[in-house]
DNA sequence: TCTGGGGTCCTAGGACCC
DNA sequence: TCTGGGGTCCTAGGACCC
């Protein structure tokens, strides 16, 4: 008989990952505020803060800030555009650790994890004991500190490892649950965004204990599928498992222009500079791609996406710019007059339907070169192993003011 | 103060089939 | 000779998370 067994859960967060890695590599930097994300330009730069020092947190500066007004509040910030694979390299580091604990780590996120330790505590004592010992190893192998939330589901250890942080460890007791969350703000509450949370103070309800003064009848009448959840997560019920394995839904790539552009070549041949990439990277997991979605945001901050889903899937990256650019024409036939001369402010390519490559269903076509095809793209995925992305690009890249991506060098 | 880039999940409407 | 209802697939958009 399946008993209802009470699991201990483990949150991991690190502290200001990125800053804190750059800290860490950069003693020069260390309690002055650092900023990793696009790069402000004196004030005119484009784009967010991915991550502000504890310093720079004291100057009012925080993730997801234009970065133009994180200047402005903060001009002597050190200013960085970030290292994606060093920080990758630290992640999988602190991944290891934690695995090296319990096998079900399920990563969130580059800097978090969630562990189910139940089975690991008669071994190795109390939940809070664990999480110490983690945190000791994490900071004795990568000087760096993580807080962790300890707690009978996945929602309350999340929400307790954010208590204290930085360096912080917080434990919910199981039967505490209400009593942990009563007190805290709805926006704390896991799919409580800026529009769910200006819907539930418009009903007078800015606390977690102020949800249950509705029914789960009503909360799902206004908030639907979501208002059931609500209903649970603030009564502390979360009965999602930690899943270790994860299964890619989709992937894309976008970029945003450094200025909002008219010029029909450049969008052409960042498209193509996008499908190579999705391509790749599709080729690199040996997915497939059932569906292809083009994103064009404009000027005026106006998205849209068009989206097509394929006879037959592709990893190929002629394929998936073709696609790409029918889709650009189902998207220029719409609405012609009123946001037909906009100009471009972002350009995104997505693919979704995900099939594992070496077990879908290939379609026989005796007169396709597919087999060709598949060994040209692997001659050119390890031309750019080797290389990285500058071995080998296709003319058509090759010209001025291309692609405008983040991730050009830095100077 | 203008708003990145990587994702997930949900909703709603239309096409199409039985 | 006008029309039901269910099921599935596809598409577009939006909220949300880190």
């Amino acid at each position: 008989m399946a008993t209802l067994m009470a699991r201990t859960i483990l949150h991991l967060d690190m502290d200001a990952f990125y800053t804190s890695v750059e800290q860490r590599d950069h003693p020069e930097y260390q309690g002055k505020p650092v900023v990793v994300g696009a790069d402000p330009r004196g004030g005119g730069g484009r784009g967010v803060v991915a991550a502000a020092s504890y310093e720079a947190r004291g100057f009012g500066l925080h993730s997801a800030m234009p970065i133009g007004r994180a200047y402005r509040l903060c001009p002597q910030a050190v200013y960085l555009r970030g290292d994606m694979k060093k920080y990758g390299e630290v992640s999988r580091r602190i991944m290891a650790i934690l695995k090296d604990c319990t096998d079900l780590v399920e990563q969130i996120s580059i800097d978090e994890a969630f562990l189910d330790v139940t089975g690991s505590l008669r071994l190795s004592g109390s939940g809070r004991e664990l999480a110490a010992e983690l945190k000791k190893r994490i900071r004795a192998q990568e000087r760096l500190n993580a807080s962790i939330g300890i707690a009978p589901n996945k929602f309350l250890a999340k929400i307790a490892s954010d208590l204290e942080k930085p360096d912080g460890l917080v434990e919910v007791m199981p039967g505490q649950e209400e009593a942990f969350l009563s007190d805290l703000l709805v926006e704390r509450l896991w799919g409580v965004g800026p529009r769910t949370a200006e819907e539930l103070h418009k009903l007078g309800i800015y606390k977690i204990r102020d949800i249950a003064r509705l029914s789960p009848a009503e909360l799902a009448e206004r908030f639907g599928k979501h208002g059931h959840q609500l209903h649970r997560l603030a009564r502390g019920i979360d009965e999602r498992l930690v899943a270790p394995e994860h299964e890619w839904k989709s992937l894309g790539q976008e970029t945003t222009f450094e200025r909002d552009s008219d010029d029909a070549g450049q969008t052409r041949r960042t498209l193509l500079g996008l499908a190579e990439a999705v391509a790749r990277r599709l080729r690199d997991q040996n997915l497939l791609a059932g569906t292809v979605t083009l994103k064009v945001r404009d000027e005026d901050f106006v998205t849209a996406t068009r989206s097509l889903t394929l006879p037959d899937p592709t990893d190929d990256a002629d394929e998936i710019f073709a696609t790409v650019l029918r889709l650009l024409d189902r998207l220029k036939a719409r609405d012609r007059q009123d946001r037909q001369d906009r100009k471009v402010r972002l350009l995104g390519v997505y693919a979704s339907r995900l099939q594992d490559a070496l077990t879908a269903p290939r379609q026989l076509r005796l007169f396709h070169p597919d087999e060709k095809k598949r060994q040209l793209n692997a001659s050119l995925d390890a031309i750019h192993e080797r290389f990285g992305g500058q071995g080998m690009q296709r003319a058509s890249l090759l010209g001025r003011g291309q692609t405008g991506t983040a991730d050009d060098g830095t100077d």
